[in-house]
DNA sequence: GAGAGTGTTGTAAC
DNA sequence: GGTTACAACACTCT
C-alpha cells in the first residue's frame, strides 16, 4: 500500500498499511454512499467514502490481462496527481484511490464500529426493505423540507443531489415542499420515482457530472438521462418550460417550474 | 484576477 | 429538534 497522502486515511495509516499487509478482501459491502471492504475472518473491513470527487480505480496485473480478463483495462493515466492512496495486489493488479477535493477517506473499523457507523443509515433504495409501505412510514414521521429530508443519509440513505433533484422531478413534485404539505398520492409517487431513477442510473452506471468513474475508469451514462439536475435556462422535455435552479436546503437545486408543483 | 459554485457530510451556532 | 453556515479542498466557470 502506499499513502501519497496520509490525511486521507482516518486513524493510524500505519496500522491500516499493516493490517493489509498479505491480507485479502472476502467480501464487499455497500450501506449508503460508503464501501465496506472485509478483510480476512470479517473481523475488520476498509471502509472507503468518494464523497464528491473519488475515484475508485481497479487496474488489472499483466497477468490478468494476458490471461484474458473480462473488462477493458483503465486507459488512463495512473497514478495521476490525485492518487492518494494505491492497494498493489500480488497478481500486479492495483486499486487507486483518486480523490480531487481530498474530502473522501479509507478507514480500517472492527465488525463493532461497522456495526454503529451502518446502524445510522436510512431505509434505503435497493435494499429489500425499501417498499412503499416502508417509505410512507418513514415520510409519515418527517416534517420540514422535501429536499433536506431526502437528501439526509440517516433518513433515506444513498440519495445525493442529483438524484433528489430527479426524482423529484419525476414524481411532479418541488423539492422545496414539506414533507406535510405532501398528500398520499404525491408520496406514492415520489416513492415510484426515486425506485424508477435509482435503479436506472444503477442500469446505466451512474452519473458523471465532472469526476465520477466507475470501477474500470468508465463514466456514468445516466448523465445523459438528467432531466433538471445541471440543466439550469435549457427546456423541460416533459413541458416545455425552462429549468430553474435555486439555492435550497444549501444545495443547488434544480426543478421545472411548469410541472412540478 | 476575484468570487461563486461544485456530486458530501460533520460540526457549530442560532 | 430544525435550519443555516461553514469547514474540509482544488478546480472550473462567470
Amino acid at each position: 500500500m502506499d499513502v501519497r497522502l496520509p490525511k486521507i486515511i482516518r486513524g493510524s495509516a500505519e496500522i491500516l498499511k499493516t493490517t493489509l499487509e498479505g491480507n485479502q478482501f472476502v467480501r464487499i459491502d455497500r450501506r449508503g454512499k460508503l464501501l465496506i471492504l472485509w478483510l480476512s475472518g470479517e473481523q475488520q473491513a476498509l471502509l472507503i467514502h468518494l464523497k464528491m470527487t473519488g475515484q475508485l480505480i481497479y487496474r488489472h496485473g499483466k497477468e490478468q490481462i494476458a490471461g484474458g480478463h473480462p473488462w477493458p483495462a483503465f486507459e488512463g493515466e495512473l497514478p495521476n496527481k490525485y492518487s492518494h492512496v494505491i492497494l498493489e495486489f500480488e497478481d500486479g493488479a492495483a486499486l487507486f484511490f483518486n480523490d480531487l477535493r481530498q474530502f473522501g477517506f479509507l478507514q480500517l473499523a472492527n465488525t463493532d464500529e461497522v456495526a454503529l457507523i451502518t446502524s445510522k443509515y436510512g431505509l434505503e433504495p435497493g435494499r429489500g426493505d425499501f417498499t412503499e409501505e416502508n417509505f410512507l412510514e418513514v415520510l409519515q414521521k418527517k416534517r420540514g423540507k422535501l429536499k433536506a429530508v431526502l437528501l439526509d443519509q440517516t433518513i433515506f440513505s444513498g440519495l445525493g443531489n442529483i438524484y433528489v433533484d430527479e426524482s423529484c422531478f419525476w414524481a411532479e413534485i418541488l423539492p422545496t415542499r414539506t414533507v406535510e404539505s405532501l398528500s398520499e398520492g404525491e408520496r406514492k409517487r415520489l416513492f415510484t420515482a426515486i425506485v424508477q431513477v435509482i435503479d436506472e442510473a444503477i442500469l446505466l452506471r451512474g452519473t458523471t457530472v465532472h469526476d465520477y468513474v466507475d470501477a474500470n475508469g468508465n463514466r456514468g451514462n445516466y448523465s445523459d438521462k438528467l432531466q433538471v439536475y445541471g440543466r439550469v435556462g435549457e427546456t423541460c422535455q416533459r413541458c416545455g418550460a425552462t429549468i430553474q435552479k435555486i439555492k435550497f436546503a444549501g444545495r443547488g437545486t434544480h426543478f421545472c417550474p411548469g410541472c412540478q408543483f
